[in-house]
DNA sequence: GGGGTTGTTTTGTCCTAGACAAATATTGTC
DNA sequence: GACAATATTTGTCTAGGACAAAACAACCCC
């Protein structure tokens, strides 16, 4: 029951909604025949939201390492299929959990309950500690959200609504802890084109827990002012999140182009979803694909620079 | 001081370090033949780390109003001089805020304080209290914070550092009003396009205060989505949030499309400091340029409201 | 002089279609 | 089964043409 049908997009709308490249949408249609947007009075492609919504979900299946080329012949009910296949294959690996944290999450979310919504995250918040609800809940929820979202078990409505609560809720958490002091001294923020909050705001948590002083730029900060707040605030660590979104090889550039900007003595942390599928790494960047690994990363990084103050006092 | 020498970029590191989109930069070098790139031996412009740096500096000067047309064709050091010129021009017309808020706002922000940033913006917070803190603090910084940047007071960085600090702030207030159940039932959100977050908290905050029943969706939902989750959660009003980034034509074309989609008896709220300088503006829909008009609105709202439930039962 | 309408220039984005290198799959060989 | 050589797939670049939206200029009217 759609009160009304959805506007036809035009070919940059649909490079912003599904991180396809407008010529990476133009070759698909001329290679494979799909998409085959209509045009308008001027010539100009309109993709209808029913292709969209398939492209989005064939870009979602690409981050999985599967080819183009079948993806873009199936039929729909053939890539939700796919989907789940590979839902359920990463499901084994992914921690198990108690569910009711997420099923009372997943009916308050279906029913737009925000205060609901609000109660519910802040009592879990409170049970579990800032630590532990960003890993063992928010993480694995994250996921899960987005896997429904692209099965349509959820409306897109609904994934802005958790995501809008669980970043009010890291506020909440963030807000509590008192502003750290020790070493490392990291600035936080995305590159260009990572527009993903949520995912910095978990970092940030993890970093705040363990008494590290923290300043975060935000979303979206150029290299080059990356490079140049890092150098005026003297940080010893530049933090970066990077969702799934981000294409893998764009993210690498982009990693390259800061490392040189940056003097070496400034350690580059780069973390987020999309390193758990990418094997390509670069040299003096470390890949953080797991939250739960930063406490032993920082542990590490004060015990290696302790050694090195003392070798330059001595 | 380069902490190492800068290669020369392919065209898509030029865009994402610019703003500047591949498109364009082809079209400036065949209209005003500049940038002049060189080439690898593939025959892809590679542009020399100098014609980088131009490119930033122009597009810096676009964004103070000044045309590609005359920036493109000047020396670096022309460009220099009409970036200062615009400084020291805006630096005129610019209001004088003596108050010490703004002042000490501002030097926290140059020293990359955040925790000074955190408590200084925390204790204003407390002693203006949440309203008062939004209209009489938060929107004249914004401006002079926007107006700073872009005479090139402050980084971007600085910028960005502002509006996470201040996002973080608005979100502790939110936190501490109870969540309303009055109406009207509002449901907060942006369209597509619309990137900033800190115009919405600012109304959320308003709208909190007043008692309102508030569901936020964060930035960036697409018309049919708004329509489906107002009719599913049963909204009274749709609030949304424009910042001057966006083109009016666009916005008042996406809120035509929106007011389509909602039932009569929903109301639109259109606000944000777009709408203080737009003239053409459109029927059933409410435009709000200030946030101080708000609470007038509301009462507003609920004297007609309340008229016609009675008129209903009776 | 302010405010609105009209015409002109500027400017960004979209189009087609060809080319090629990097990434990935497949085959052949030990 | 491991590794090198070859074939296919795939994304991004190139060139120039077209056009509509935005910005600017000129004009008229009150």
């Amino acid at each position: 029951m759609q009160p009304a049908e959805l506007p036809d997009a035009a070919i940059s709308a649909v490079e912003r909604e599904t991180g396809l490249s407008k010529d990476t949408l133009r070759m698909w249609e001329r290679r494979y025949g799909f998409p085959s947007p209509l045009r308008d009075a001027n010539g100009e492609r309109l993709y209808p939201a029913e292709q969209v919504h398939k492209l989005r979900l064939i870009s979602r299946l690409l981050d999985r390492g599967l080819r183009p080329r079948q993806l873009v012949g199936e039929a729909l009910e053939q890539l939700i299929a796919r989907a789940e296949a590979a839902e359920a294959k990463s499901a084994e690996s992914a921690p198990v959990l108690e569910s009711a944290l997420f099923e009372t999450t997943l009916r308050l979310l279906r029913a737009y309950d925000e205060t609901g919504l609000r109660v519910h995250l802040s009592a879990a918040l409170q049970r579990l500690g800032l630590q532990r609800f960003v890993i063992e809940f928010v993480a694995p929820m994250n996921r899960w959200v987005g896997d429904a979202w692209s099965r349509g078990q959820i409306a897109i409505s609904q994934e802005h609504l958790y995501t809008e609560q669980m970043e009010h809720q890291l506020r909440q958490g963030l807000g509590a802890v008192y502003p750290g002091t020790h070493r490392p001294s990291v600035m936080l923020t995305t590159l260009p084109g990572e527009e993903h909050q949520l995912g910095l705001l978990m970092a940030h948590a993890c970093l705040a827990v363990e008494g590290v002083r923290c300043v975060s730029l935000g979303i979206q900060t150029p290299a080059w002012d990356i490079a140049e707040a890092a150098r005026q605030h003297g940080a010893d660590v530049v933090g970066l999140s990077f969702s799934e979104a981000l294409r893998p090889k764009h993210a690498l550039e982009m990693l390259q182009d800061l490392r040189a900007r940056l003097p070496a003595s400034v350690e580059i942390w780069a973390g987020g979803a999309l390193w758990a599928r990418t094997r390509r790494q670069i040299g003096a960047v470390r890949f953080i694909s797991r939250l739960d690994q930063l406490p032993a990363i920082i542990a590490e990084y004060r015990e290696h620079r302790a050694h090195d103050t003392r070798a330059e006092a001595g």
